[in-house]
DNA sequence: ATTGACCTTATAGTAGCTTTATAGTTTTAA
DNA sequence: TTAAAACTATAAAGCTACTATAAGGTCAAT
């Protein structure tokens, strides 16, 4: 299988993978005479565990922890819910510092009707003074 | 005032002012004979207009939209609420996302007590088997 | 023979800074 | 007075996770 194929397969494009590659994510595969990468099913597996990682929000370094622990499976799994953990404890306050964010800015938005002149405009206005008692 | 007296009021580092007149956010100041910056109060203002700006997540494009408002103040203000509704629309859309990632997180978290091996990992499992029906 | 689709590497760009390197200037303490 | 500490300057690289571009080699079909 070439890369195009492996692309098309998982749903990525071919600069990702050879860019996991390059990162120590994904196993440098065989390679024919002519330079081509040929990757095995296997490759398939790899990738779309990385994937699957990335869109739940994973970076590449938590990735890789991943990793490290898969290579050595008669270990307990602790650590790897001890890193799901963090990563749900940083999404949630992300969601709650964006719903902080969010009131500030609606109240920002009400301080302004849209018939004023830049120089009255309520939003400015807001922004300028500074009153944005947050944290 | 220098470099240093300005970053200290407004709470930010030496180089990030360095890096807004750099990007055109921050207007050069006057230089004294040795070429430290010399800043005034309205530098100030600017200054933490652009702090707060970035507090309320807009991006440095953002600001130098509504900046270019400013500069031509009898204009209807209705394109910088139309800036801000934007933003808020894709915070409120940030927040949906980052909340149906958390509940895919938890429930992939509820799959694995920590008693096991990390070859039985039940988060490990739900990432390979990827039975991830998002979107 | 040449077009098109595919593959290769290397390099730069994205956002918003932060860090590092190197060097000159001013202030303060001994 | 001099030497160290603290401040300033510029330029360039690093960070994340790719994406895009350039310049070229390979292969099948026409």
């Amino acid at each position: 299988m070439r890369i195009g194929q492996l692309a098309q397969l998982v749903g990525v494009e071919t600069q990702t993978i050879r860019f996991y590659e390059q990162q120590g994510l994904l196993p440098p595969p065989d390679r024919q005479d002519n330079g081509y990468r040929v990757y095995t099913e296997k490759h398939g597996e790899w990738l779309a565990f990385i994937r699957r990682c990335r869109i739940l929000g994973l970076s590449l370094a938590e990735i890789h922890e991943l990793q490290s622990y898969q290579d050595d499976p008669h270990q307990p799994c602790t650590a790897v819910n001890a890193l799901l953990d963090d990563h749900i404890s940083h999404v949630r306050s992300q969601i709650t510092a964006l719903q902080a964010l969010e009131k500030q800015l609606v109240s920002l938005r009400a301080s302004c009707n849209d018939d004023r002149e830049v120089e009255a405009c309520g939003v400015l206005a807001g922004i300028s003074e500074g009153n944005m008692h947050q944290q």
